[in-house]
DNA sequence: CCGTTCCCACCTAGGTGTAAATGT
DNA sequence: ACATTTACACCTAGGTGGGAACGG
């Protein structure tokens, strides 16, 4: 498999990272190595390396009805570690979620890097409470398509092929790495998460291009592993379709922006009414 | 030593602790039982169970000339793991506290609790980059006195026997514990430390009496001790006879207010001249 | 023309001392 | 009298979308 090895290689871990755990880089080099393998290690690749999850009918996008996720180790060929096994995610805030994808949502990319809304935040279930954990997100291309939004006809329309890729960046949740009481303790959130469209970002932002769409994913990994356990699958994957988005650097469906300025606290400035629990957050 | 038992076995650690660490409570139970008898093991018990420093000897204050702090250790009987013997403490921003000192240094304490300024911030030296540490801090009383400020004088004098103590707490570092190299990678910020007057606070913020004088200390513990190892003495305590203060619910001297106002960025509000850098905090 | 960048008013969240009110 | 509490104006620090300016 050259073109993962490849891939591998020229995956320099230091800038990839965030910057609050950069000091624990090495809990996470070989978690990166793991990821790398099973995310693009039997997908298809393009020339910049990146995977389709729609061309790849292991990772085929389906609507769930519950607030439960798509598991993607089931197809793995080596074992899941047990202390993984029981591990359930929830997404919170669904409902919100759910609101911004039936319009399909627009998260906002700037240069310095910005928050994204609603904010990803998980609960979990099924941890050894004494065992080690690391939590992460990335981001994967839905597809390498380039998007316009159509204000005629107020829809995403395909407007050619997708822009390189930077190299992809992960975020590993700052409490990382913590015992699995702590992250079932209460809800994980994942608030100092920015994105970002500068190719060039030096804050550890995640790197993305503007216009094209993005399925987030969140990644338990068991980091306790010794002697034989370290040869088992030591991470679980898990993906929230209602997550995905467009990224943009201004939002392009007004609807979405409405919403955004209706349940983001930050954006109360910018509300008609005085009803500013509309939302509850 | 039957008062120095009483008081560790009184001692529930649970509500001692500021919350953002209450889960690594296993890490610190240990230390929390060393510190006790370090602290209180060989001093004066008076009813309250507290060490008065200026009625012993061994902690008798004396002044620094540089940054170099008391290191308390030198009087144990007990050798002092070897992962200590090389580590050194510095005060930052001592030049500013030795201008509130010369000044008699005053700390507002509020039922809610109040941030301590200047932050206390240390560096330290000479850790071993790859083992684990935890940093704490504690209050102790300098005597068993209580003041009052005389307006007629400007000055402090004594105003009666101190009030009882609430059980003493300790402040852990939100970081611990963490890797040596961690440590010494910058200035270690106590920003999240609280002051209160709330003798059933239940924040885990620091308690003490309001028109009484108290000594800050910094406690370095190795936390890898295994085996043998953990029959040696695990920290090394560092005391800055300039971080002094007597705790007050208001400023009593004019000066100090006005210090306040000049130094502390957050009361830039109440300064009278335009030119806002006078401190570079 | 369309997408991006930049500055800004307006928020949230929380750290200041003040001065009036409230104990004791 | 003196100490403490409370509400508050005024900051720091940083997250919003708007709209003008910029650029391919």
């Amino acid at each position: 498999m050259p073109m993962t090895e490849k891939y591998c290689a020229t995956n320099n871990l230091e800038p990839l990272v965030n910057q609050q755990v950069s000091h624990r880089l090495a809990y996470f080099a070989e978690m990166q190595q793991q990821l790398c393998v099973r995310n693009y290690g039997s997908s298809n690749i393009y020339d910049n390396g990146f995977t389709s999850l729609h061309s790849n009918s292991q990772h085929e996008l389906r609507t769930e009805s519950s607030h439960k996720s798509i598991e993607d180790n089931v197809t793995e060929s080596r074992s899941v570690n047990q202390k993984l096994w029981p591990v359930k995610a929830c997404l919170e805030m669904k409902c919100l979620w759910d609101e911004f994808n039936e319009l399909g949502t627009e998260m906002i990319v700037t240069k310095a890097g910005r928050r994204a809304f609603p904010t990803f935040q998980i609960k979990l279930w099924g941890l050894d409470p004494d065992a080690h954990y690391i939590l992460m997100m990335d981001f994967v291309p839905v597809d390498e398509k380039r998007y316009r939004y159509a204000f005629h006809s107020s829809s995403w329309v395909v407007a050619g092929k997708g822009d390189p890729c930077a190299p992809p960046r992960i975020h590993i949740h700052q409490d990382s790495p913590e015992k699995g009481s702590h992250w079932m303790k209460q809800a994980i959130s994942f608030d100092k998460l920015k994105l970002t469209n500068n190719q060039l970002d030096n804050n550890g932002h995640i790197i993305l291009n503007s216009m094209h769409r993005y399925q987030p994913r969140f990644h338990v990994i068991y980091d306790s592993a010794t002697g034989e356990e370290s040869k088992l699958v030591n991470f679980k994957t898990f993906t929230f379709i209602e997550t995905q988005f467009i990224a943009v650097t201004a939002y392009q469906n007004h609807r979405i922006t409405q919403l955004k300025i209706a349940s983001n606290p930050f954006a109360k400035g910018f509300r008609d009414c005085d009803i500013d629990d509309w939302y509850v957050l």
